[in-house]
DNA sequence: TTGAAAGCGCTACCAG
DNA sequence: CTGGTAGCGCTTTCAA
């Protein structure tokens, strides 16, 4: 069922009926509402793909994430949801699970669909990838990699920043003994806040010793991970893990090996994720504001934001560090 | 760029460059080469609309759900996703956040878009929606709504069976005074879980006393169901919660409160998501196979799934009892 | 194995 | 205020 078809149903032309459909007032208002009764009579829902292709812009955001099963991406995708919906766009969402296959595929699927801009929430992507966007016109807003300019607008967190408060916090309660919990994706060769904690620990703490574990971004990867770092030696007196769902994994593993936190044992998160207040013990992390994400993502795609546009420019994200129950001094 | 600007710039016809593209066999490996390298010299990414207004059928899929914050729904769609992924489907995700008005939009949406199927995993929905939609000739799959037959596969979880399991073990725990809590969306007149859980009471312990309180469907709104049972009497020994979200903040309120779960009060779920493992305590819940729902929405709606195609068809998802840590006997 | 051309359903421009 | 119509970029016969 088509345009024509309620052009003919109310004896107008298909002119008249996309004018009703897309609110152009030069429409007689009986013409207009003998066009609505067809409409509906007819059950007619307008083809977007033959209205995107006719019309050229396009009115949809794509947002692709690297891991939609923790929440601070979903948040992300949230906030973006939220900014779209209330000034008439769609978003489109992509998930890689850290396939960078899948990463090349969903950027495909959002070029072919013809974004109006392209949000990357991923923070481990190819440079032949982030150069290739970046040559190309798409708007487009990238967490973590490439450089601000041009058609990329470019967002990043300073974890250096929020490691150094983590690790002077954690130093100052006197802990000598740590452990880092990562997710494969953030223990690459290249990898910053790894790195950034080991220099941090360097300067703050040089007399500390540092382990590292590595698992998959989940609950269940935390706990893996505290495993791996239990049974591979002495239990360091303090975890700190890559990101507050790593982190609410490790908190389950030491509880059911009787190990108290903070007690017995500190733990630390990072994003500040909504459950990690809801946990137990509540988590000491640092806070990565996602609806600050999302808004810059949206301004800065959103075409007809234009004075408020932000294409191009770059937005550090200083974190800020939040204490709660899972940290205490160290024990002995 | 389009087809045209690839099929000159590497002297064939449109319609050849589309068949390169499309992997139809019938074309000389020479002149397939030759496509390709324009095709990626150029960067040429085929504009999906044109694709579909053209094709006619659509490989992509639509899933809409009440609350993307609650994880039960987001396991839904990722094992709809997954499915989707590995026969060549796409996905497209929307969220009503329990807001009619915003379902409708999404379904509007989504038949624009010409979705091959569509899932409504939503179980507040209006009568007159649900006839619509199952006039309409669109497969779908609905979630404890509506009746299956013709385009409508339905799924409906034995929300009673579940409601009942939870009262017999509670009530061979000895509680009598229960509480329930529940989201604005499921205390709503109509409401099935409210009336099975009701009914159940009345049946396995008529003795016991029950009282009700609803918030939004999150891990706040759980806690804040609890402040208002605490502070409209006596408090209860055992608290059912309409899902683990809420179940989750009910715990951390009652924490806060220095009543001990379970010995100085009972809680449990429903749904058993991945964290009633991971908080504390660990959840006693009821089971409901979100990937079941997901593999049911694909291979209802994959049109390409002849043999197996479940279209029409009525699943009835029985729960299962999870018994963790949350429950114990009832105190005095 | 390939090309020409007729749409797919809609928007937007030009007339009237 | 309304109609006619030329595309938008692609797929798909039908011929060659």
């Amino acid at each position: 069922m088509s345009l024509e078809e309620v052009a003919r149903k109310s004896g107008v032309s298909t002119a008249t009926v996309s004018r009703v459909l897309n609110g152009v007032d030069s429409v007689k208002s009986s013409t207009k509402s003998r066009v609505m009764k067809a409409v509906s009579e007819l059950k007619y829902h307008p083809n977007l793909h033959a209205r995107s292709l006719a019309g050229g812009r396009s009115r949809t955001i794509g947002v692709i994430v690297s891991n939609l099963d923790n929440p601070f991406f979903l948040d992300v995708y949230r906030a973006v949801e939220e900014d779209c919906h209330s000034h008439g766009y769609e978003v489109l969402l992509a998930n890689t699970a850290y396939r960078s296959e899948q990463l090349t595929a969903s950027i495909r699927l959002m070029m072919g669909r013809r974004v109006a801009g392209l949000a990357a929430i991923v923070s481990e992507m190819e440079d032949s990838i982030v150069d290739e966007l970046t040559e190309s016109r798409l708007p487009m807003v990238f967490y973590d990699v490439g450089t601000a300019g041009g058609n990329i607008t470019k967002i990043r967190v300073n974890y250096r920043r929020g490691v150094e408060r983590i690790v002077e916090y954690l130093a100052a309660l006197g802990h000598k003994q740590l452990a880092f919990i990562g997710h494969h994706a953030v223990l690459g060769p290249i990898d910053e806040r790894r790195r950034a904690l080991f220099d941090t620990v360097q300067v703050v703490c040089p007399d500390a010793t540092i382990r590292v574990a590595a698992d998959a971004d989940s609950l269940e990867g935390g706990r893996q991970a505290v495993r791996e770092i239990l049974s591979g030696g002495p239990a360091p007196t303090a975890i700190i893990c890559v990101n507050d769902l790593m982190a609410v994994g490790a908190l389950k593993e030491l509880r059911e090996r009787g190990l108290r936190v903070p007690q017995d044992i500190s733990v630390t998160g990072f994003d500040n994720f909504r459950l990690s207040e809801f946990c137990y013990p509540a988590l000491t992390t640092v806070h990565i504001p996602r609806d600050r994400i999302g808004h810059t993502v949206f301004t800065s795609l959103a075409t007809d934001s234009k004075d408020t546009n932000t294409l191009g420019k770059e937005f550090v994200i200083e974190p800020e560090l939040v204490v709660r129950d899972s940290t205490g001094a160290a024990r002995g």
